[in-house]
DNA sequence: TCGTTCACG
DNA sequence: GACGTACGTGAACGAG
């Protein structure tokens, strides 16, 4: 359909208030200031280059309120009565968001009596009647009731199909369509004005009905399906505030309605035919962006890159990594012989006999669907509730085994004992010949291993998606490899939630209460989605290269994690106990001085108030950072104020550490004992970090203190058993190896093949003498390279300024021409193939490194050059884990127990007298853990310690 | 829920 | 000359 009309109506009256708050303070080379101008002006050129896409628009027009009256006042007087004025130094601004919008030759509709949001949803349902699809460029949630699809309008055969009519949040890049409306509100876009009446506006002085906000709202129209539905029921509610506050409001909710109701049928000033846009003209943008110092804007204008025009003909757009994130390529075609989701087909096992059924159909499909239901989220301490299996499309079932038990049930339901059915089922989930995947299975092995059962072999598909697909959702919880929404993704398919099966807060239900029927929905459509997402996944890993890394890396570790958290770790919990005690005393001491300093008592954990007593109240200078507004106190802020003779600043330093190591580590680590085992049993995510390396939550144990003498006290606390020892093995400096040996740089290769001190080595170099200084700076520059090299953030690290910094990235790569190449070669293949690669062929997908957005595309550049060096590092260690325990069985050290990973670390725990033979186990296995897949040019160096805590194995 | 701060590699 | 600083994480806290 390339004669689709496409409308964008800009709502730019918002659009500067945002752009405002969210800008420094520029000023015109005249003084005026225009950051808000600036950020308008970006925003219009960001739309126009929008122009040359099939999706982007054929018409467009920027609508402003013209005056603070508008027809809504009269109804109600105090309509936005709660408004401030605008700022000053947006005031002057105003009237050159016009000027610019002229520069861009494009309509600037403002009508008295109608504010903006009338003239747009006027526009836009006249568009869509005409069945042109819109975009209202806006975040304003009351513009939100305008989004959907137009109905048909069958009496006018002029105009026989609707458009559609979308949001698009430029600052966040946001598409909002009715899905995304119906996230935010819970209800379709037709009933968000119900929603809001109920709710009101504080800022718009909407009244609403005090005491209900977003969460009741809602709950409200969900349930009575609109306004008057919900006010005319409160008569009959139960009694309780809300319904008092709903019989009393009734009036000002009604009020409200109609205030937030859009005027959709305002007279139209212009036709829709003089949006049309062309080829936007060059010289009033020019003259525009010249006249207010816009330069980097004016550059590319003349360069002709991102010159906005719009082109005649519609080039088949190639695909844009920017839009890609939520659909891959490939991933989109309906699996042709799955049948759509039909929860009514679920079973619920109830009895012996017909488990034992399901046993043998899952025995002889060999493939098998695996999902346990517990209690908790804590693998280590959840009860098992009940298990779903799926061995098919709609082929899934339910087996509760712990429901009931409380009165809300009438009585115990009918099903088969625990130990009866764990019985049955464990020679099914242990047996070779049949393959068990499950969504983050090392959540299930590790419940089913509570009850004796060891559950292989397995496949993930959480994993699988992390190895297909990592980088490519930037959005979400889980990392994007989330079942809720790989099911949407991926099958089209929404799943049940588990907050709508156990509710949420503080009325949330563990699974066991929930009642059969639907505990079996949910559960076994988990079971059901986590099959066919296998079926749609694995294949994917031949056909886009994923095998190697899977099959070698990812899959044979999950057994090995799982087998880590469930050995914990021992930590002295009197230790940890007279720590808090401490710490508690010295910080009361610490906040008196700090108090008494400052004149006046106030929170010193509060970084706002903080800011205000250092920067006003006591007027150092250090001025004010940072998006939000605040003043910015953080470390190195504090650092300089302490040279510059502020005694409060290391007085709040010391508070702060204190503060962070009670309640980060003292305190929580106490609490994170398990009451069963006595230890503390971390959970790593597998796709917690993009570039292949786990991660550590519940607590994180890949943040113990280790860089400063008191927080390393929290680090004795962590113990072996009696008789045993804690053994800390790490790879030596293996980022920069791996860095030498990527990159092909002889000087360093040489210097690790020698065991020579590698930042001594560069700094010889780079400045032709070693000491203290300049060891130092090389070292700063190494890493700087690992992490993708800016000069402003290499001037910053090392206190020059940037054509000093520059000066000496020049010289690196002088000296190290190889870095430089291996940068440059990097991102090319990055940007042509829109992933990097490991040594071992992990990739990790770069969406935004084309970005027009300068800030977002270099710091994907700078991630890019970092990622396969972090990676291949996360590769490595993994290979090490995999092949750990089967070596350490071998030499007869079967009982050698490993117990925490730390990204270049592993932590052990075994009997004193195995120490030597385990080194060398250990430094064997971890020395050659690329080998065979991988030779490396450097060698892996390992240090390994040990001693009665963790600190003492350093 | 978001932003800030800070613990680690 | 603008970005407001290096890469990758997770937890606690205050504030709205």
């Amino acid at each position: 359909m390339s004669d689709k009309q496409h409308l964008y109506l800009v709502d730019g009256s918002a659009y500067i208030f945002r752009a405002y708050h969210r800008l420094p303070p520029l000023t015109n080379p005249e003084g005026t200031p225009v950051g808000a101008v600036y950020g308008y002006t970006t925003m219009l050129w960001k739309l126009a280059e929008e122009l040359n896409t099939a999706e982007g628009p054929t018409h467009m027009a920027v609508i402003l309120d013209k005056a603070s009256h508008s027809f809504r006042n009269d109804i109600y007087e105090d309509y936005k009565a709660n408004r401030p004025p605008p700022p000053e130094d947006l005031v002057p601004q105003f009237p050159l968001i016009r000027d610019a919008t002229r520069a861009f030759s494009l309509p600037c509709i403002e009508e008295a009596g109608l504010e903006a949001d009338d003239i747009i949803a006027s526009y836009a349902r006249e568009a869509a009647r005409r069945g042109w699809d819109v975009t209202i460029v806006s975040s304003d949630k009351d513009l939100m009731q305008l989004v959907g699809t137009c109905d048909l309008n069958a009496e006018d055969p002029e105009f026989p199909g609707g458009g559609c009519i979308d949001m698009l949040d430029t600052m966040k890049n946001l598409r909002i369509g009715p899905a995304e409306v119906e996230e935010k509100f819970g209800v379709p876009p037709e009933k968000v004005g119900d929603v809001l009446a109920l709710m009101g506006d504080s800022v718009d002085n909407i009244p609403g009905i005090y005491g209900v906000g977003p969460k009741t709202a809602t709950k409200l129209i969900q349930e009575h399906g609109s306004l008057t539905g919900a006010l005319d029921a409160a008569p009959e509610m139960k009694k309780s505030k809300l319904k008092e506050r709903l019989l009393e409001g009734r009036e000002m909710a009604e009020l409200s309605r109609i205030l937030v109701t859009l005027k959709e049928d305002a007279p139209l000033p212009n036709a829709l035919s003089e949006f049309r846009l062309e080829a936007i003209p060059s010289e009033p943008l020019a003259d525009f962006l010249s006249l207010h110092g816009f330069s980097s804007l004016l550059k590319r204008l003349e360069a002709g890159t991102g010159s906005p025009s719009r082109k005649t003909d519609l080039n088949p757009a190639k695909p844009q990594n920017e839009g890609a994130e939520d659909s891959p390529e490939g991933n989109s075609q309906p699996l042709p012989d799955m049948p759509a989701i039909d929860r009514s087909t679920y079973e619920c096992v109830q009895d012996e006999k017909r488990l034992a059924e399901w046993v043998e159909l899952a025995q002889a499909a060999r493939v098998l669907a695996v999902d346990t239901e517990t209690s908790a989220l804590d693998a280590m301490a959840a009860e098992l509730a009940g298990i779903s299996l799926a061995i098919g499309p709609n082929q899934a079932c339910y087996i509760p085994l712990a429901h009931g038990g409380s009165d809300m049930f009438a009585e115990r339901p009918q099903q088969v004992a625990l130990k009866t059915a764990l019985e049955l089922l464990k020679p099914l989930l242990e047996s070779e010949a049949v393959l068990k995947i499950g969504q983050n299975i090392k959540y299930d092995i590790n419940v089913l291993a509570r009850h004796d059962i060891a559950v292989a072999p397995v496949d993930d598909t959480m994993i699988l998606s992390f190895d297909l697909d990592a980088g490519r959702s930037l959005d979400g919880i889980g990392g994007g490899h989330g079942m809720d929404e790989l099911s949407e993704r991926h099958l089209g398919h929404t799943t049940m939630k588990f907050k709508d099966v156990c509710g949420t807060g503080k009325k949330a239900i563990p699974f066991g209460e929930v009642q059969l029927d639907k505990a079996t929905e949910y559960a076994a459509e988990d079971a059901d989605v986590t099959w066919r997402l296998w079926r749609h996944l694995r294949p994917r890993l031949a056909s886009e290269g994923g095998t190697r890394i899977y099959e070698r890396v990812d899959r044979p570790l999950i057994p090995v994690v799982a087998h880590m958290e469930r050995e914990g770790i021992k930590v002295d919990r009197d230790q940890l106990a007279r720590l808090s005690g401490e710490f508690s005393e010295t910080m009361a001491g610490l906040e008196k001085t700090i108090h008494e300093i400052a004149g006046e008592e106030f929170t010193i954990g509060s970084p706002k108030q903080l800011g205000t007593i250092l920067f006003e109240k006591m007027g150092y200078k250090g001025g004010r950072k940072g998006k939000s507004g605040q003043y910015s106190t953080d470390q190195a802020i504090l650092e300089r104020l302490a040279e510059q003779d502020a005694p409060i600043a290391n007085k709040v330093l010391e508070w702060r550490q204190l503060s962070k190591l009670k309640s980060t580590y003292t305190d929580a680590l106490q609490a994170a004992i398990n009451p069963k085992t006595g230890r503390v049993h971390t959970s790593y995510s597998l796709v917690g970090a993009q570039t292949g390396r786990l991660s550590s939550t519940d607590p994180n144990l890949q943040n113990i203190p280790i860089r400063t003498e008191i927080g390393r006290q929290i680090r004795q606390a962590f113990v072996p058993e009696k008789g045993q020892v804690l053994l800390a093995a790490d790879y030596s400096q293996i980022e920069l190896r791996l860095a030498a040996s990527m990159a092909d740089v002889p000087q360093l290769r040489e210097a690790f093949a020698k065991g020579e001190d590698i930042h001594a080595r560069t700094a010889e170099e780079l400045f032709g003498m070693v000491d203290r200084d300049t060891r130092s700076r090389a070292k700063t520059i190494n890493f700087a390279i690992l992490y993708g090299i800016s000069r402003w953030g290499l001037a910053g690290r090392l206190g020059v300024d940037a054509d000093e910094a520059q000066a000496m990235i020049d010289r690196y790569f002088e000296r190290f021409p190889g870095i430089q190449r291996y940068i440059a070669s990097t991102l090319e293949t990055v940007r042509e193939r829109g992933y990097s690669e490991t040594l071992f062929g992990r990739k990790t997908w770069f969406p935004r490194i084309e970005s027009k957005n300068q800030t977002e595309r270099q710091g994907s550049e700078r991630a890019a050059i970092n990622a396969p060096i972090q990676g291949t590092c996360a590769d490595i260690i993994k290979r090490a884990m995999v092949r750990m325990l089967p070596a350490l069985e071998n030499a007869g050290l079967g009982h050698v127990r490993m117990l925490l990973q730390v990204h270049d670390e592993l932590v052990f725990e075994l009997p004193e007298d195995d120490v030597a033979a385990a080194s060398a186990v250990i430094e064997k296995v971890m020395g050659e853990a690329a080998l065979p897949a991988v030779t490396l040019d450097v060698p892996l160096a390992i240090e390994i310690g040990h001693g009665a805590s963790w600190d003492a194995a350093h």
